[in-house]
DNA sequence: GCTTGACTCTGTATCTAATACAGGGATTAT
DNA sequence: ATAATCCCTGTATTAGATACAGAGTCAAGC
């Protein structure tokens, strides 16, 4: 029988077991059933389960998620809302790439600090974003 | 009477006012009070609270963003895990950003599919990983 | 000063996203 | 066939917010 159980995609996607439960319940995923009633998951679901932890990792909600997932370019008069949510889409990663820069330039400013052993008893981050102003 | 209400605050860094008292009650600010009993804060709570929002939309968690906040350098000796942690960090901050590269990517797959009005049935998500591998 | 409306206080309830656990059934190895 | 190991379902718990109820505070206008 081909597929895997859900220890075996647990496993494999280095997600927690009843995520994948979860999972089905909020519709994302939909696999098969065996003739004893368990759940048998094919590779493309591994994809899909790797996507959503990669998507919720970086800060969306399994509603958006579970949008991304279900557009679809269907017929030229149909294309239009998908269009307008994927640019939207797009503009929230262009800003989440922005702001992570700017957090790692907080980061790479803590780390100078530590390596030239500058002793503070301040909040790195109003620290940063105090010589931020000055600069 | 200077600084702000949680109103206030609440309306300048555009979060729920309830989120303020929750991330009271985690320990990640701690306002004064008025003789009445009224939370009073600062400018420096707002940067915080900022800070906080934006680590959070970028999936971190408020036991991660609390502990960078604590994070400090201290003396020479100290100095070592407070470096270590922010190199962890900072190397979490270069994979999400290119996980929202390869986001992107997938996005802009999708847009021009739209634009050139390529009908599909799939799910975007496995189509561009699809196409990802035979090329 | 007094009133009144907007705001805040506390405690508790609700929601999402995920995990954990309990009691029972399916599968596999021996 | 009988353990051991998985999986099933339902329910409980956790984190991170958010919402609501009843009481107290503040400040503007009279």
């Amino acid at each position: 029988m081909d597929g895997m159980t859900r220890g075996e995609l647990s496993k494999k996607c280095g997600v927690n077991i009843e995520t994948l439960r979860y999972y089905e319940k909020r519709r994302l995923i939909d696999p098969r059933r065996s003739e004893g009633g368990y759940r048998i998951y094919s590779e493309e679901d591994a994809v899909k389960i790797r996507f959503i932890r990669s998507a919720r990792n970086l800060g969306f909600s399994l509603e958006e998620v579970s949008d991304l997932m279900k557009m679809r370019v269907d017929k030229k008069k149909s294309c239009d809302p998908v269009l307008a949510k994927a640019k939207n889409r797009l503009e929230e990663v262009e800003k989440k790439i922005k702001d992570l820069k700017s957090m790692r330039k907080v980061l790479n400013q803590m780390i100078d600090k530590c390596e030239e052993s500058v002793p503070t008893n301040d909040c790195p981050i109003l620290c940063s974003f105090e010589s931020g102003r000055k600069v």
